[in-house]
DNA sequence: TGTGAATCATTCTGAGTGTGAACGATATCG
DNA sequence: CGATATCGTTCACACTCAGAATGATTCACA
């Protein structure tokens, strides 16, 4: 409402306006208060990542799991490495290809990621906090496609 | 899968079902696209938040900006500088306080900027592909009170 | 009016993050 | 068997960004 009646060049209104450009700046806002609020269980947001992706299929695989979070291997070895430290993913060799290191999550990485789930919730309480409950499930809704077209899970 | 804890699940559907998570990976990903979208452009995110903001309030010296931003006055210098190889802003000494630079956006720098604006809305339609008019109408509310909440401006 | 403190832009150094190439171990195919 | 591909790992490198040190300029104030 602020700036209709500018030229048809590309203001700032045009550019800030965009769901690319407000999506993007808000969900870098709410992943750095995320990244703060797990700072203190030794987490960084990829390692939280990977163990949601193990909770959700079980076991895997390294490589299946860099691909599908799309980094590259070295990088998985990395964040593997620092989760064992932290007793919450295991590294076993698949007898049938022992090449494969697969890996699982414990009891303590159920635990850990149960943690995070729970600091996601406070901040989620506190975003939607001036929203309605129509527009909570809209955004559900909303969300899920938006997903589904970004080609997301 | 039975957890013996029940004050809060570990369930991978616990995360990945929060806000804050989905929020996090979808503007991640849009931003990622939109990021290879501007690099045939010489520009980069930070470039175009820059621009951005010298479009909605002219002129600015580069620590306000840089607060603004969010960023090290160390890296606006690289910004600005980037910037104006490409033409795209002018740096003027503030002769009211010739320590400033004073940073403003030139022709070409609307120019540029409106090209960022079009793709943007390109990514737009492509995301946003999937939704009712009274989903997006729904949307631009709700990313305006989350945005609101989440401290920007 | 002179002098020290504060501020601005800049440069430089260092930490953190991630990719890609090289390597050894294992598996697979001819 | 023997050649080749694949998996995990290590290493070297690039990139990004923040923070300290620097020089120029302004401000506070005696």
């Amino acid at each position: 409402m602020s700036d209709v009646n500018g030229a048809a060049d590309g203001d700032s209104a045009g550019l800030t306006s965009t769901v690319v450009f407000r999506l993007g700046t808000l969900g870098a806002v709410v992943t750095d208060r995320f990244t703060r609020a797990i700072e203190e269980l030794g987490l960084k947001p990829k390692h939280v990542g990977l163990m949601a992706a193990l909770s959700r299929d079980a076991v895997a695989s390294q490589q299946e799991l860099a691909a599908r979070m799309g980094v590259a291997p070295s990088l998985m070895v990395s964040l593997a490495d620092h989760l064992e430290g932290l007793g919450a993913v295991q590294r076993v060799r698949d007898p049938q290809d022992r090449r494969r290191q697969v890996l699982t999550l414990t009891e303590e990485g159920h635990d850990l990621l149960g943690r995070c789930t729970s600091m996601a919730r406070t901040l989620d309480d506190e975003l939607v906090a001036g929203l309605t409950e129509d527009q909570r499930k809209s955004l559900d809704e909303v969300l899920r496609v938006m997903a589904g077209r970004a080609g997301l899970p």
